[in-house]
RNA sequence: GCGCUUGUGGCGGAACUGGCAGACGCGCCGGAUUUAGGAUCCGGUCCGUAAGGGUGCAGGUUCGAUUCCUGUCAAGCGCACCA
């Protein structure tokens, strides 16, 4: 009887929503997991393939723990404010609100074909103004609390999109969502401070169980250096020109100063500067280059010197020339440095290209030839002559800086306060009033939802303005402090916002009176395994922590990191090994493969392809491969016998398969679960009956992979509850290892022969054992053996000369 | 340039704290069944006729190395003039 994947799979589905068995209870006696996946994007495209691999991982392990007894969350919702929505819903003349709730549509469908065990009673919509309400009340928290400013500065800007991008979404000088490129354009924007939660960002990553390399990354992203602030006097002004170092160990070798291109001191002295007119076409020109350009320069060094004033070298005394150039940005330290040029390439290009002195401090390497920013003893600066360790004369220049006043020990970040506004419709409005008198008002928390007009043109303003700007009932209001008139900000939040705080909704999503109860958060959270994809780890992971941290600094949450574990899956290539994409034409839709293969063999084979966190292509055929292990599991059907053990000649490779499939589901090793499956069941094909007993336990281990193949024949094998809910199995660690093992014996480190023993005997034992075995003893004669070596359970090796 | 990761059959990948390299699957070869194809089932499949040789390459440590160490090459990802 052949298995008709349809019809069972679709009953399966609909049994689980009318039981609604994999509801999350209230039952708090219970103990919990939170599994959470990242929710996703609701395109008009539909799911990919790589969702199915996000999703099937924890999937797999949320299934597992609901049998092992836990009281499981595992839920999903949609991030689905955002540009691409926007953009179709303006080419088609279609709502945003309407092509959104399509997708939704779209995605639901999708997901409950592929027979997830997601919590369908608490799904949340980002852009529900029930959700966002919470959104925005956020928002106020932190503009409360002055993590939310207004500054007029340089900003990414995408021309083609027309918004302000953070830096997150402009790597590379490249807009991440039309992937044109960036411009550098002066604006009003908002910023979160989220540099204000740099450190604790990073100390946290102490707490939990993420892999080192996403550690890592975070620590790169956020960037601490620890260095000094030194101040250099501007000749004949009295003006002290601050600079970041983290060679203060260097202060001797510095020959001259560099200021970044927008540095305000040069307009502050512009009338001392004699050459101003050069230095102000040198910014033109710097402000004109994009991101891009920038970056593809980094060969050349540019560069004007500043005629008319110069600087003293605080340690030396001598005056040094002061430059502007491009390679200092004014984002990072103080806008302008000490240039070392004998100690740090850039600055020796630099020096090279403009004839200045080049000293050598550190001995070590050759400075006609390079830049040496190696380590050596210290030369040619005074009192730190002699010093060979870094350590030590960074340590005593401190000193010395701190007791003169020049300067002091200080820290920097890499990461930059969170730009946070675009000046498009598709997202939450920012909940704030310009008032001519009160200046930046917020609106009252029981105004919220501060909802987002409905309007026929969401067109953006070609001046970069937000469509939001032309709706005049919108913008026009009384001002919440004086009652006059005033203006509301017209930008909405970007994408990044509503998913910074999801899961903790998730807990109580119908909650009307706070964005969660506190005894709900305190009993659910942490969420106990995160998974994801790589590329949030700079953006989302980093984003949502921050938030996170926030409210727990505000006492709303119960504890400082909400992610207790996170991993991440490796992406599905096509089948040609290059990442999939439309323009390839090598995308695989995961609808096809439901209705040509069956969901079960779709989780099956995302989970089977490869390493769980390593990229792998997609391959047709080991898709057919999985169709027939469940055809062959089905088959079982037809040689199962009354009887409700395991049989003593499959008892041990049950329980070691036990032993392997619960443990691999924990490591991420869900190939090796799914081989040895396989394996399981070409041993009782090779036996060529399975008892009733045997196959419940075998669908039981299957079920988290295949539930309605399972569920099927669990069914057919007269029982009456879910198997979905079916306790899962023991194993008993005595019955996974054989009484018999082969050891393998070898002479001098090469395999010669194998022999059977009992699995506890003795080394001497196994030793005389193998020297019986025909072969070895042939092997020794006339050799004198120097050293026998047994590792239990293991290996014979015997050396001989 | 810096950081991270990975190099194992024709392919995807296994291999516990150093202990039989290639589990499992795909593909391929042979056979059965079939009018034929497909599907299914059975057997074989690292290379070499063999001795032997094999985990990117060259060394080292060890009784024994895919695993540890040193050097080197290659690929992928991330950041990128961060002072």
């Amino acid at each position: 009887m052949k298995y008709d994947f349809k019809t069972i799979e679709s009953k399966w589905q609909n049994k689980w929503d009318e039981a609604g068995c994999f509801r999350a209870s209230d039952d708090h006696t219970k103990p919990k997991f939170y599994g959470l996946v990242e929710f996703p994007y609701p395109s008009g495209a539909g799911m990919h393939v790589g969702h199915i691999k996000a999703y099937s991982g924890l999937e797999v392990v949320s299934r597992k723990r609901r049998k092992q007894g836990y009281n499981v969350l595992f839920p999903i919702g949609f991030d689905a404010f955002g540009l691409p929505t926007e953009n179709y819903a303006i080419k088609t003349g279609t709502h945003p609100r309407k092509v959104t709730d399509d997708n939704i549509r779209n995605f639901t469908s999708q997901l409950k074909k592929v027979g997830y065990s997601f919590d369908w009673s608490r799904v949340v919509d980002t852009t529900d103004e029930n959700y966002y309400k919470w959104t925005q009340w956020i928002f106020l928290k932190m503009f409360e609390a002055g993590l939310v400013f207004r500054d007029k500065t340089l900003v990414n800007y995408c021309p083609s999109c027309k918004v302000v991008l953070s830096n997150e979404d402009s790597q590379g000088g490249k807009c991440d969502i039309c992937h044109s490129d960036v411009v550098q354009k002066s604006k009003d924007v908002w910023y979160l401070r989220i540099t204000e939660y740099a450190d604790k960002l990073l100390e946290g990553l102490n707490e939990v169980d993420y892999p080192e390399n996403i550690k890592l990354q975070q620590i790169n992203w956020i960037g601490k250096s620890k260095g000094a602030f030194v101040n250099f006097e501007i000749k004949g002004t009295g003006e002290k020109l601050k600079i970041y170092t983290t060679r203060p160990d260097t202060l001797f070798g510095v020959t001259f100063m560099v200021m970044a291109p927008e540095h305000p001191m040069l307009e502050k002295y512009s009338s001392l500067i004699k050459n101003y007119a050069d230095v102000e076409a040198y910014k033109a020109e710097c402000a004109k280059k994009t991101e891009f350009e920038r970056t593809q320069l980094v060969k050349e060094k540019t560069g004007v010197k500043i005629d008319g004033i110069s600087a003293v070298n605080p340690v030396t005394g001598k005056e040094i020339p002061i430059y502007i150039s491009d390679y200092v940005m004014m984002g990072y330290g103080t806008g302008a440095i000490m240039a070392v040029p004998a100690h740090d390439t850039r600055d020796w290009e630099f020096a090279k290209k403009f004839g200045i002195d080049i000293i050598e401090v550190i001995k070590g390497g050759n400075i006609d030839e390079e830049a040496y920013t190696g380590d050596g003893e210290v030369v040619n600066s005074g009192f730190l002559n002699g010093l060979t360790n870094k350590k030590d004369s960074i340590e005593k220049m401190l000193e010395y800086l701190e007791e003169k006043g020049i300067g002091e020990a200080g820290v920097q970040y890499k990461m930059k306060d969170w730009a946070f506004n675009r000046q498009r419709y598709w997202g939450e409005p920012i909940p704030l009033i310009h008032c001519e008198n009160c200046g930046i008002v917020a609106v009252p928390y029981d105004e919220l939802p501060l909802r987002l007009p409905k309007v026929d043109n969401f067109e953006p303003g070609s001046d970069g303005e937000s469509p939001l700007a032309k709706i005049d009932s919108f913008v026009r209001c009384a001002c919440p402090k004086c009652g006059r008139e005033a203006r509301r900000e017209t930008d909405t939040m970007p994408q990044w916002a509503g998913s910074s705080w999801y899961f903790l909704r998730y807990i109580d999503p119908h909650n009307d009176k706070e964005f969660a109860s506190a005894e709900e958060l305190k009993y659910w959270l942490p969420v106990d395994w995160y998974n994801g994809g790589m590329e949030h780890v700079t953006r989302h992971l980093i984003y949502s922590r921050f938030w996170y941290k926030f409210l727990y600094d505000l006492g709303l949450v119960p504890y400082s990191e909400p992610y207790a574990k996170r991993s991440a899956q490796g992406l599905i290539l096509g089948p040609d090994g290059d990442k999939m994409s439309k323009s390839k034409g090598n995308v695989v839709n995961p609808n096809d493969v439901v209705d040509e293969y069956g969901a079960d063999v779709l989780r099956t084979y995302v989970l089977f392809m490869g390493d769980y966190e390593k990229a792998a292509p997609w391959s047709e055929s080991s898709v057919k491969g999985c169709k027939r292990f469940i055809d062959r599991v089905w088959n079982l059907l037809e040689i199962v016998k009354d009887g409700d053990g395991i049989s003593p000649e499959l008892e041990t490779s049950f329980h070691k398969t036990i032993k392997k499939v619960s443990d691999d589901i924990e490591t991420l090793k869900y190939n090796t679960a799914i081989a040895a499956l396989m394996t399981l069941l070409n041993q009782i094909y090779d036996k060529g009956s399975v008892t009733k007993g045997e196959l419940k336990t075998f669908v039981t281990l299957l079920n988290p992979f295949a539930p309605h193949v399972t569920e099927e024949i669990w069914e057919r094998l007269g029982e009456t509850e879910l198997l979905a809910t079916a306790p899962w199995c023991d194993y008993d660690e005595a019955k996974t290892v054989e009484a018999t093992i082969e050891v393998p014996v070898q002479i001098c480190g090469k395999l010669r022969a194998t022999v059977s023993v009992p699995a506890d005997a003795d080394a001497a034992t196994v030793i005389a054992c193998a020297k019986e075995d025909p072969k070895i003893a042939e092997l020794l004669a006339g050799k004198t053996v120097i050293k026998e070596i047994y590792v239990p359970g293991k290996i014979v090796n015997i050396v001989a000369k």
